[in-house]
DNA sequence: CTTGAAATAGACAAGTCGGTCTATTTTTAA
DNA sequence: TTAAAAATAGACCGACTTGTCTATTTCAAG
């Protein structure tokens, strides 16, 4: 499994980081030190490479969110948690997660725009199940499932501007603002 | 003034629909019916006609989001028409804009992360001069410039939380969702 | 009608793109 | 130890990249 992770991470750093179309082949052999032959016998296209990074970021970025929300009660707190946790991502405080690009799956969209395409829709995926997170907890503070849809569904808005705030405007205290906010919706909650 | 229009033109639509470095030169020669020399004559770079999209585009928008807002009486009002707005853009009622795929600007900057690179820097600002048309009709429903600030910066992640799941997950309803959330926010205001 | 500017077509350059192929070396397992 | 599998370097392909150059044509103003 050595070579091929190679392969993912280094595609998946160079992409993040300077876009997909921006990022040729040749230039994720020569930074991984992996020769051509051996990535096209792992992956047929660089877009199967482009969707094997897509699918990494996703396990990478969901694994951390989840594990930073878990570390603390289920409901308001964890909510609360998410976006402390995304404040850390923005200050380049999460090594995992790479210096701050900003949302990946949301770049990579930018790129591939039609929402038929496996990339696009690999995207949409983790988006999904990140406010399927959310729900979850908000479950737990809510009396109804509609109730916490909502609830799940604001604080999902947020975080997503919040992203684009700190990344396009280069604002790193987008998360604080954006849980200031969120702490005043969530009250009436509970 | 014709030929270079339709160069900019042009360019802004297929930079829009697929990306900046997915397209290339020729391909914006070829459909605006123009000649290279005649490119080289007006733009000094490819970057340099980006440059001028980006440019165009925030013109566009930014006169069109501020003329819908201006339809409704100042304050309260035109900030919930704000979110009509991007509702009709997300279903592509508005021609003016394009096909919706997404923000432009947040699309342009997952392609040039580096927050000193002019374009990047030219996208920053078009979010500021639409965050700065949010604020003055803050003021005029809120108590204190600080308030106006917070509620600005409120309605401004929403809409950009909102934009990004329309555009991600596909989801048509989201400006609709983003301004049940804001009117919530917004009526302890006043 | 003439002159000069603007636009044209298209060849050309030097380099990169994704991808294939061959031939050699390294690694892994039996 | 030996045989198969995996990885290597690097040539090669045709297409495409941004950008330059020449030579010709269109067009508008005097």
């Amino acid at each position: 499994m050595g070579r091929k992770q190679d392969l993912i991470d280094t595609a998946l750093r160079l992409f993040y980081e300077h876009g997909i179309h921006a990022i040729g082949i040749n230039q994720v052999l020569q930074e991984s030190g992996v020769a051509k032959q051996t990535l096209y016998n792992h992956f047929e296209s660089k877009d199967s490479l482009v969707e094997a990074a897509v699918e990494h970021r996703d396990k990478l970025f969901f694994q951390w969110l989840e594990s930073r929300m878990n570390s603390k009660p289920a409901g308001m707190e964890a909510l609360m948690e998410m976006f402390d946790a995304v404040h850390d991502w923005f200050n380049n405080r999460v090594p995992t997660l790479h210096r701050f690009y900003g949302c990946f799956f949301i770049n990579t969209c930018g790129e591939y725009s039609d929402p038929e395409h496996p990339v696009h829709k690999r995207c949409a995926t983790h988006k999904t199940r990140v406010f399927e997170l959310l729900k979850r907890h908000a479950l737990e503070i809510c009396s109804s499932e509609a109730e916490a849809e909502e609830l799940a569904n604001a604080l999902f808005l947020l975080k997503e501007g919040a992203i684009v705030k700190a990344h396009v405007e280069g604002d790193l205290d987008a998360a604080l603002k954006a849980k200031a906010i969120a702490s005043r919706i969530i009250s009436p909650h509970y």
